[in-house]
DNA sequence: GGATAACAATAGTATTACTATCATTACTCG
DNA sequence: CGAGTAATGATAGTAATACTATTGTTATCC
């Protein structure tokens, strides 16, 4: 029998916890895969509601809006990403082999994971990819910052940082070039599927491409000396 | 008498030529200060026909959406920059110099330029950082692209890399350096601004921080050998 | 068996993004 | 000078969006 994982969600994120009910996990389910298929700005409450035989009304009882929705699914998003960081690095003490390992899950596709079985991890990857900027390039920012909404996107970044600064503890922007690896991660995906030649990513080895430039990238940039 | 600088916008970013235009210019002045003002969600043509007393209709006959706006701006605003960046480096021989003096441009804060006067590069700026991504996270990429909107975004980046290639023609990923470089100044700026604990970089210092950042990473991933 | 919570059903509001129509003004060309 | 054309103003309208409110129905839990 397969582990079933539940993560841990702040509560700021949601009006009443997803993971409670059945229709919570179906609202999950098909935010992602409609949010995959459609995009944000098309995507609307009225037709996941549609989707999934419910009311708009009983939708906006989990979300406060879809705004909301995408960051709570940002946000699983980093949550995974951590735990899958702490299993990945678990057993392994050389600092470089652990930060190496480190930005192999950060910049490499997701697989879909069995733990999970209402999230699609593919689809979600690929929100993220595509619309997981959108949650922080926002007018609200602010405001969801206190409230704690980016929580796990921070202790993500701050988690890879200490990693880098194990290896070179005197290279000055280690949460910066997290930020930079993490989101151009994205970035050269986007740009390898829609403008090419903005990268040299190609559709077809997206995945290990972009893992060899960042990590290239990474290791020469926190080298000690010149 | 200061000389006026035209930029020569393609045709496909708009339906009429906000620059041959009294009404145009003023869609473009004011649009760039609501957008900086309000954010990109909360901004509509009608509250900007309100603004400079002309109608919804009338904005409508000079871009065919807010989008398409945002594209002129962000259009404009990489036009700007390429013409900033053959400036910077025109009299210069060295190839480092002129890739380190490209990446400065690309990477600090932009000061008022009084040949365009009626535009606010500083707004403008603060415009490009916080939506300017939106261009092209958008589930229309393909088709705008297919419509040449890009074509200026593209120029610039494959100008910088053509840069990198000069001072190291083996290094593999030039064009996704430049990508890489130019969001993630966006983005550290943006950071410093709304998020700190994601950057080294700090409201106080956020422009020399980030060229500083970033043109110790270029440097560095590009140098020869290991 | 009675209270409570969750949800469905329905309706409604203000706003958005965009289109259509038609009158008016201003400028241009012969 | 006078007709035609282009640019704009004025007004109206539409379908959809993002959300809220109300009320009734069902399942659940002590």
């Amino acid at each position: 029998m397969t582990q079933r994982i539940a993560l841990q969600m702040d509560p700021t994120l949601y009006l009443k916890d997803p993971m409670s009910s059945d229709l919570g996990e179906s609202i999950v389910e098909h935010g992602i895969l409609m949010l995959d298929a459609m995009g944000y700005e098309a995507f609307t409450f009225r037709k996941l509601a549609e989707r999934i035989g419910t009311t708009e009304a009983s939708v906006y009882r989990y979300f406060k809006s879809k705004h909301r929705l995408l960051l709570y699914l940002t946000a699983w998003y980093w949550s995974w990403m951590e735990y899958r960081l702490e299993l990945a690095t678990a057993n392994v003490a050389d600092p470089e082999a652990r930060l190496r390992l480190a930005l192999r899950e950060l910049t490499q596709r997701i697989c879909q994971d069995y733990s999970t079985p209402r999230i699609d991890e593919i689809a979600l990857y690929r929100v993220v990819v595509a619309e997981s900027s959108k949650v922080f390039l926002h007018a609200d920012v602010d405001a969801d910052n206190r409230e704690g909404c980016f929580k796990s996107y921070k202790r993500l970044c701050r988690a890879v940082g200490d990693l880098i600064r194990e290896v070179n503890p005197a290279y000055p922007y280690p949460v910066a070039l997290v930020s930079t690896v993490v989101e151009s991660s994205h970035l050269q995906k986007h740009f390898a599927e829609h403008l090419p030649s903005l990268t040299e990513v190609t559709r077809g080895d997206a995945d290990e491409a972009t893992t060899a430039f960042l990590t290239d990238l990474v290791f020469r940039a926190i080298a000690p000396g010149r």
